[in-house]
DNA sequence: ATGCCTGCGGTTCGCAGA
């Protein structure tokens, strides 16, 4: 399991003095569509991928039903914003973190979308090691569009921008890593016409979308290919995996700090082939 | 063409997802 179909190496070099970890550091995002139904997935992809940090999305249980035991066994600290049902965002590390915040500032929501930690880095020979705030997003789907729904992932997004904008301003490194649920071009679609009065790639939600990462942010993904064709849905109707019927709607947003850092990114793609998938696979990225 | 599929709640079909 966990074959790596997508990795994009970054051509980029270290400049004197630089200081890099040896082998860099894995941020992941993971929407498990119910992690109870998921948690064998979930189990065998942290073994086999080991990422120092994962945001999951769609918990889809409360905070006391999440099967947090089960997680730490495998050397993970674990902070969850659930709740009944639907929605619900978690992040995993598996070195010291704070959470800073469970739910979007100035953003009254009953819906658990967001959640924003501080991770602790170990440094070279114990040393004190950097920090890295880490935001997990679960935007909201906003079908059917126009209507509540649209408006309301519209008004999600206008307060991610703000908050963003005072992140920014700390000048850390900083990774905003979620199900965005906006495919961002054309070419993050196998038919992206299918799509074009669909809530996830309306041209407002791209230029929301843009306002967002025209703050400062790389889209980690784009900074290593311009390929088509890489997708991390696939719907379970249709034979939509079969058909490779996918889009690119889950995303890490890279501060300038942590995009200097970038060394690989990849899309563990053969999640969707496995027996009861999630119909999203886990992205991530290599910082040094 | 509109539903196809999956998870949840709470009982078995409606809602949500994307």
């Amino acid at each position: 399991m966990c074959g790596l179909i997508h990795a994009f190496p970054r051509n980029t070099g270290t400049l004197p003095g630089e200081k890099r970890y040896a082998h860099g550091m894995i941020i992941a995002s993971f929407n498990v569509n119910s992690v109870r139904q998921r948690l064998e997935h979930l189990s065998r992809w942290l073994v086999a991928r080991s990422p120092d940090i994962v945001c999951l999305q769609e918990l889809k249980c409360l905070d006391e039903a999440f099967p947090r035991a089960e997680i730490e066994a495998l050397g993970y600290n674990v902070a969850t914003h659930g709740q009944k049902t639907f929605n619900g965002v978690a992040i995993l590390s598996k070195h010291p973190m704070e959470i800073e915040q469970c739910g979007l500032p100035g953003f009254e929501d009953e819906q658990a979308r967001y959640i924003e930690a501080v991770v602790s880095l170990p440094g070279k020979d114990n040393q004190q090691g950097e920090a890295i705030r880490v935001c997990g997003v679960y935007f909201p789907n906003g079908n059917p569009a126009p209507g509540p729904k649209y408006d309301y992932k519209m008004a999600f997004m206008a307060a991610l921008t703000e908050h963003a904008k005072e992140l920014l301003t700390y000048e850390e490194k900083l990774v905003i890593a979620g199900d965005y649920n906006i495919i961002p071009e054309a070419r993050d679609a196998k038919f992206p016409e299918a799509w074009t009065q669909d809530a996830l790639a309306l041209p407002e939600s791209r230029a929301a979308l843009g306002r967002l990462v025209n703050l400062g942010f790389t889209d980690a993904l784009r900074a290593t290919t311009d390929s088509a064709g890489l997708y991390t849905f696939w719907d379970y109707q249709a034979g939509a995996w079969q058909r490779n019927n996918g889009i690119r709607i889950d995303h890490l947003l890279l501060s300038p700090r942590a995009a200097d850092r970038l060394i690989e990114v990849g899309i563990d793609k053969d999640m969707r082939a496995e027996e009861k998938p999630s119909d999203h696979v886990p992205i991530w990225c290599r910082l040094g």
